[in-house]
Parts: structure tokens; C-alpha cells; sequence
DNA sequence: CGGCAAACCTGCGAGC
DNA sequence: TGCTCGCAGGTTTGCC
């Protein structure tokens, strides 16, 4: 799935088509995604104007001129394409669609279903189970150099860990992390507790780099995304590490290859001799 | 609490 | 061609 890079593409691509228009039809094909969407959801939304749409980490929330927030996450393969994009043959996994006022046409699919859709009250988002405990934006102020050695202080676990956990910076997957302790040259298997003053400092500033660069590549498109628009993003190609195993390390010129190795269940890439 | 494996679910590519 | 296996961008749960 989309980590933040593709989650805002996408809010991007969707604002700039849904904002002040009103749902005229809302259909749910589907119940179980990975909570359930809620009883009513499609009688609910239908008539509701969307207001703006922010990002939290990985989520998208859709204000709604009832006083209700749409909470979206796209897990790891979903999509929300608009009517004429470049969409995906197999339109089995349209969990929910919304037709618009101006007839365009709004669809959520999701062949794994690890994403979901959920609504609740405008006021109470902050205190949302799903989002209440979530750290800051990594594009954020409150993300810096004190902030991220604050919180790997006295941890034991892996970096790499530690930067999958959206409880401590709100938005890194599995590919930007290995970006970005490339970048930083860090080992994905350095203790956290060891990531303090400079490093700490170096690490924050270049998670933030990777991000906006990705960013202005519309995100990376590997097997599932699409921009709102269906286009690609492109920034796989600038990939240093990420799905290189093998190849010669971007930035050794010597025998180094990119190693892959697993940790906590998922793959890690880096360089073990630029990163340590 | 910390750390890790497994679970959730479907699709796709590699290898036989 | 067709099967099986491994792997995939996330998150939660349950076990030691």
C-alpha cells in the first residue's frame, strides 16, 4: 500500500475533484473490510457535502457538512479512483463507490481488504481509537531531531522497528524506511535507544527529504497504486534500496550489494557497508 | 512493557 | 499449460 507519499497524492488528487460537492448516491458492495463499515453507512453519507479532506499518517479524513468525518485507510492494496481514470480491469473489489452531484464518480477498491472506511463525529476524530494514539507527521514541526531521539530514548528494538511504529512518527512504510535509513546511513538493525543528538537529528531530516521527494514523483506505483487520476506515480525508480537486492549499492563503489534481510516478518534492504 | 510471529485476504510472478 | 510457493506498500493480536 500507499505510506504517505501515495496516501497524500491521493487526498490531493481526490480534493481537488470532491471538495463542496455533494454525494448523491453512496453504495457499500461490502461489509467485512477490516472493520466493518458501519450499519447505514451508504443512507448516511448520502446527501452529505464534503468540506475538506485531511491526512493523518497513513489515514484520510473526509469532513462532511453534517458534522461527520469519513475515516479512510487504504491498507496495503487499496485505491480510490475517479470516473474516467485508468482504472484497474477487475472491478470485483469496488467495495464502495459514491456518485456525485456533477456525476463524477468516487470508488474505493481494495482486493486484500486490509484497508477500511469508517464515519464518526467531527468532534470526536482526535479521540477515535484508530487515530488517538498515532504519533506526529513526519512533515510536520513537531517532528525533528529532539522529538525522534526523545522517543527511541531507552528502546531496545530495532530502528527499523521503531519507524514502522505510527504511534512514533505517523506515516513511514516498509519501503521509506529502508530509504531513509539508507539515506541517513544507518543499519535497519542499529538499537533505537543508540539513535539520539546528531544521528537523531540526521535521521529526522532525512526521513523528511525522502518523503517530499517522493512526493513530488506522485508517490511510488509498484503492484496496486494509482493516483486518483490513475496515473503512476514514479519515484520506484529512484529507489536506492528498496526491492534491489543484488544490485551494486548506489553509493559504494566497490563489490557492495543491496542485502536482504528479514525483520519482524518483513523484508529490509540496505547496504552493510554504508550503513551503520 | 518488549519483541516477534502469525493472522487477516487476494493476486501475481517464478519455478518446476 | 498448470500447479505450488513465496512474496507483497499495513495493522492487530497473542504469545513468550
Amino acid at each position: 500500500m500507499p505510506e504517505l507519499p501515495e496516501v497524500e497524492t491521493v487526498r490531493r488528487g481526490l480534493e481537488d475533484h470532491i471538495v463542496g460537492k455533494r454525494i448523491i448516491e453512496a453504495k457499500a458492495h461490502r461489509q467485512n473490510l477490516r472493520i466493518p463499515i458501519p450499519e447505514n453507512f451508504a443512507a448516511r453519507l448520502t446527501g452529505c457535502r464534503f468540506e475538506r479532506l485531511e491526512r493523518r499518517g497513513k489515514y484520510i479524513l473526509a469532513y462532511l457538512d453534517d458534522s461527520a468525518v469519513l475515516i479512510i485507510h487504504l491498507g496495503m492494496s487499496g485505491r480510490i479512483t475517479l470516473e474516467g481514470a485508468n482504472q484497474q480491469p477487475n472491478r470485483r473489489h469496488d467495495h464502495v463507490v459514491f456518485r456525485m452531484e456533477d456525476g463524477t464518480v468516487v470508488t474505493y477498491n481494495d482486493p486484500r481488504r486490509f484497508g477500511l472506511m469508517t464515519l464518526c463525529r467531527d468532534v470526536e476524530v482526535n479521540k477515535h481509537r484508530l487515530l488517538a494514539s498515532m504519533g506526529p507527521d513526519p512533515l510536520g514541526n513537531e517532528f525533528n531531531g529532539p522529538y525522534l531521539a526523545t522517543r527511541l530514548k531507552g528502546k531496545r528494538t530495532p530502528i527499523k522497528a521503531a519507524l514502522l511504529n505510527q504511534q512514533i512518527v505517523a506515516g513511514l512504510g516498509n519501503i521509506y524506511v529502508c530509504e531513509a535509513l539508507f539515506d541517513a546511513g544507518l543499519s535497519p538493525k542499529r538499537s533505537s535507544h543508540t539513535v539520539q543528538g546528531e544521528r537523531a537529528e540526521r535521521l529526522a531530516a532525512t526521513i523528511r527529504q525522502v518523503l517530499d521527494r517522493a512526493l513530488q514523483a506522485g508517490g511510488s506505483s509498484l503492484r496496486d497504486y494509482v493516483q486518483a487520476s490513475g496515473e503512476l506515480g514514479y519515484f520506484q525508480h529512484q529507489f536506492s534500496v528498496y526491492g534491489r537486492e543484488g544490485e551494486p549499492c548506489p553509493n559504494c563503489d566497490c563489490e557492495f550489494t543491496v542485502k536482504r534481510i528479514v525483520q519482524s516478518g518483513r523484508s529490509t534492504f540496505y547496504c552493510a557497508k554504508r550503513q551503520r
